[in-house]
DNA sequence: GCATCAAACGGACCGTCGGTCCGGATAACG
DNA sequence: CGTTATCCGGACCGACGGTCCGTTTGATGC
């Protein structure tokens, strides 16, 4: 019953130290300032440790943004409409970008440390790839002689921290997401 | 009648070498290639004359970017129509779109070393605000409705150098730049 | 409890990078 | 040719991402 590689506890004690400290340090200055020497040091744990654990810089980062948007993972491919199956293209559209768009405008600075660490991979990450193909088997459903993988593209370029950031005052903090959730509209109107 | 600053005649020939190696090193190897040791060495120069002449990494592929898109820059501040001031915004935006994307395609490389070395700056750099302002010009002009800041920022993160290289298929070299105004004619398209 | 051992730990260590600094070389000019 | 402002070169620095391996520790069977 029990699998044979269960994990040992402080492994998941630490493991969970490491994504708090890197959590704070983004939090306490730019995304430059989460070195790994740093990070290690914070949570109290070998630099070694760090590695096993995410394997690179890029692969802690990943993590971390995997687990802010794991629900949403789970939301899109299973939960109820409009944001699951069932509603039209353009809710489920509007319903996603609302979402992912508040995560964003939440972690713009993980955002940036993450597009930093990735580099030329960031086409090649998982979760970059489930969002383009959900946005752009929606974009598809919705304006079939569209190319809807470039748009798809077109979309997921919008969300960088940097940009996001920039756009984001203090006194209207889903600006973001409503100007994106416009652009994605009018890019899916037919011709 | 000459300035009262001439540039030394070493230091012309040296920027020159330092560019030359640059983009040769940009030819032979990705972004990451381009260390400064590299490049210094290559130019048969010191690391110092790579640093007094462009100030960081950012600067000295700023200035190749900017080397590369002086005769656009040119041509749309006061060269002849469609290109410069004079056309309708639709056929403005087609033929700015055409030649930036001619560039962006030729140098998808350098376009990957820029962002990564300007990082979180990205949005300050000269060239940067030049299209930007230039785009939500034309955008405001055709369209006036809609928000055109955010239009121009959504074109312009198209031109990332990763995305086009993973769309410039050698049989279809102009792809990229095909899909970059078909989108930016959807979006320039009145409700 | 205790012996055993795979798993995990930690931090010294490495090569490289971007960037600085200053003594020495050199181009321009009268 | 002498003077001087400018420019040159490369040793040097701190920090970084990543590796390595001797040591520790949690799980497991008895």
């Amino acid at each position: 019953m029990a699998p044979p590689h269960t994990e040992r506890a402080d492994a998941v004690r630490n493991r969970r130290a490491v994504l708090r400290a890197t959590e704070q340090l983004l939090n306490e200055g730019g995304g430059d300032h989460v070195s790994l020497d740093r990070v290690a040091a914070l949570a109290g744990v070998g630099k070694g440790t760090v590695f096993r654990r995410f394997g690179s810089r890029a692969g802690l980062l990943q993590a971390l943004l995997e687990e802010r948007s794991r629900d949403l993972r789970e939301a899109v491919r299973s939960g109820a409409p409009p944001l699951g199956p069932g509603a039209p293209a353009q809710e489920r559209l509007l319903a996603f970008l609302d979402v992912l768009g508040g995560i964003a405008e939440g972690n713009a600075t993980l955002l940036s440390a993450h597009e930093q660490a990735c580099a030329e991979d960031k086409y090649g990450d998982p979760s970059y790839q489930l969002w383009h193909r959900h946005l752009a088997g929606l974009f598809a459903d919705g304006r079939p002689d569209a190319d809807a993988d470039f748009l798809a593209h077109a979309v997921l370029a919008l969300f960088d921290g940097a940009l996001i950031r920039r756009m984001t005052p203090p006194e209207d903090p889903r600006r973001f997401t409503r100007s994106v959730q416009r652009m994605a509209m009018t890019l899916l109107r037919p011709l």
